[in-house]
DNA sequence: AGAACAACTATACCTACGTTTGTAATGCGC
DNA sequence: GCGCATTACAAACGTAGGTATAGTTGTTCT
């Protein structure tokens, strides 16, 4: 139904941001086509769509990616579709192009996060410069993802005493207060304290406390400066 | 030379955002004051120039403003003047106002940070809504930087070598590592460790590495999964 | 019923951390 | 030359952190 084409992957150069899919969402059949081969001609793997619908419906494999969005499309716009998108926590970054854009479209765009707006007629060499700014940009997000997304599921090896020590350990409350705070024995808390230790692999303290950074953890008493 | 009016600062009514600056590069004389106006009246601080080497000449207060920006301005234009406050590291949030902008325009302004870009006409309520989400962003922004600025002071009061334990210690190294590190004595360590906690206000551990992560220190070797 | 685990505590012991008091050499500014 | 900050260490002491061993409940899964 639509050129769905996991190209030459293996093109014999190594070129930059291989193994990244450029989705393409492009109403208009030849321009859709040209961009297929446009990218497939570099070494990136390309899937097009001819509506943002398609898009939607098909499932987002979980690698790194980019979109090259048409503004102007039938059904969802192009804009709205960037809505949709950061409102289901899709956060592919996006390259528009458009034939018959202004302003205005390309400020909301911009506000709404998009890497880039082009105005065809574009060269080849400033959309393939907008996708490597964004495949860069998405490998970047998904690598900070992964390292949150590892942490939380240390984290949640944890029994919830564990998690409740390590996160008054992490405002930087003594043992004894820990204890007082759980309604424990001091000893209890030293023991989970070892656990969470173990558990989350942090080789010292200040590795513990960068990782509930990370987290975003602390428990509400403030202390920072 | 051009109008600095430092309008009416008590006006009975407790405008958001008071207090801010809201600088104007406008070379149109009637535009310029009748922008001055509009902050004016609901009570904003205006500071307008004609041209953008003049603002660069007058030094600017040290308080949260932003800047309303024509694009189209005789010398520098808005968006070279963008380029070079960005170099000189002035952070100051700019709303591009232009009556012949095209898209490029924007989308270079938008890459370069701009809070918004309106081309003319546009409502009053939407530079005025931009111009709020300026000085707001302005106001956070400068609160980050004073909290970097206060800490960097109080870790300059430490002696070199006490600055060298604490990066140590950031690192997540015991006292006997850090004394092997540094060629000291243990006891030397615990000395000027308890010095650092207290010069820097610290009231924990946890505390003193968080102050590490703000002030991006932590000595070469690795250690965060 | 029995295994497995979470939660909790105690005794004992060892290491790490932290402070106080005191000593001493070096170097800088006035 | 005097004062002062910095660097450096020692002895002594007290507190905090951490582990091992061992034991009690209670729940849940099988």
């Amino acid at each position: 139904m639509n050129e769905r084409s996991n190209s030459q992957r293996e093109g014999s150069r190594a070129e930059a941001s291989a193994n990244a899919i450029v989705f393409i969402v492009e109403d208009d059949v030849s321009m859709r086509r040209s961009l297929t081969n446009l990218f497939q001609s570099v070494g990136l793997d390309v899937v097009a769509f001819g509506s943002a619908r398609e898009m939607l419906q098909s499932k987002l494999p979980d690698v790194v990616s980019c979109l090259v969005l048409d503004v102007r499309l039938p059904g969802l716009s192009g804009l709205e579709f960037q809505t949709e998108l950061a409102k289901s926590n899709i956060h592919i970054p996006i390259i528009f192009i458009t034939g018959h854009g202004d302003i205005p479209m390309s400020v909301r765009a911009m506000k709404g996060g998009a890497v880039d707006f082009l105005t065809k007629p574009f060269r080849d060499q400033e959309l393939l410069d907008a996708v490597i700014a964004a495949t860069e940009r998405d490998r970047k997000r998904r690598a900070a993802e992964q390292t949150v997304v590892n942490l939380k599921s240390l984290f949640e090896t944890l029994s919830p005493r564990e998690q409740a020590v390590m996160k008054l350990v992490a405002t930087g409350l003594m043992n004894k207060q820990i204890a007082a705070e759980l309604g424990l024995a001091e000893i209890t808390v030293k023991i989970y304290r070892g656990h969470v230790m173990k558990k989350m692999r942090a080789r010292s303290l200040a590795d513990l406390i960068r990782m509930t950074e990370t987290l975003g953890l602390r428990a509400n008493r403030p202390e920072q400066t």
